[in-house]
DNA sequence: TATTGTTATACTCTATAACTATA
DNA sequence: TATAGTTATAGAGTATAACAATA
């Protein structure tokens, strides 16, 4: 649905503002990863993965925020479209290697090329890069509940 | 679940930061909205509602931007607190007049103003209140994909 | 007994389709 | 026929509980 004369004391909340931002990343992310066969969700879990190297399902489950349960799922999909592998692990069968296939890497760089490039067609058009540094790094810091560090020029 | 040692790579992307500052915000609302029985999407109606004055459900429901039967419950349960109240439409008895009740319109008010002390608890330990409002400026810019008017001195 | 991955189940939130009463 | 509110149902996303294999 639009957003087409919502009510001017609700717009202006920090809850709908939050909200309402995630929705029109989306729809610039969503399209950019399509031509992948990846969502943004997917792309969250190869980041993850990235970092980690080979991991167990539940070092991934934890890097990403979620269960293991839920992680389950997000791995078949991704395994289906051959971008990662799972073998069980030769020193503890009960877990998983889980790791991005060779063909998966590549999918993933270019995948992540991609949606670096929405976030910034999402914010190129309203500020500059210096205002949207100084953005992501207050965001950054609303999250972590540490006092933001702007106008650092040692970053 | 905490954020204990989440990738970095997955924490400076723009989609997970606005995900978890709805998270972190909650933290704050959610608790200081509980003593008066509400939640925050519960707000949200109330803000649409005191905004319009009395309503039919639709039009409830397309300041919210939810879809008509989304609107049902969330008033259901409003009005079970007594918040709210439905009568038919004396002009058309296909719709429901929704408005505050009086006691609805104390509540109403004395929660608001704990979410926005709420809101500020959130973001004041963050960041001064020039650069918080920078900081809601762009947001606001983002959400609609305008260019952000920082530092316009008429407002 | 405890842990990993899995499955079954349930809960939340939301939408679409169908029903009712009115118009 | 069309519309407002309601109900039934379904889908996405997530979690908890229970299970099988392994430790």
């Amino acid at each position: 649905m639009g957003v087409m004369s919502r009510e001017p004391q609700l717009t202006s909340r920090l809850g709908y503002l939050f909200k309402h931002a995630q929705q029109v990343l989306a729809e610039f992310t969503t399209p950019a990863l399509a031509p992948f066969g990846l969502t943004g969700r997917d792309l969250a879990v190869l980041i993850v993965l990235d970092g980690l190297g080979p991991a167990s399902q539940q070092e991934a489950a934890h890097g990403l925020g979620v269960d293991r349960t839920t992680m389950v799922a997000l791995l078949d999909g991704l395994e289906a479209k051959g971008i990662v592998e799972r073998r069980p692990a030769e020193e503890d069968r009960r877990r998983n290697v889980v790791q991005l296939t060779a063909s998966g890497r590549q999918t993933f760089a270019a995948a992540l090329a991609a949606s670096d490039e929405a976030e910034r067609a999402f914010i190129g058009t309203v500020m500059d890069e210096d205002r949207a540094a100084e953005f992501k790094e207050r965001l950054r810091a609303l999250v972590t509940q540490e006092r933001a560090r702007d106008q650092d020029p040692a970053g």
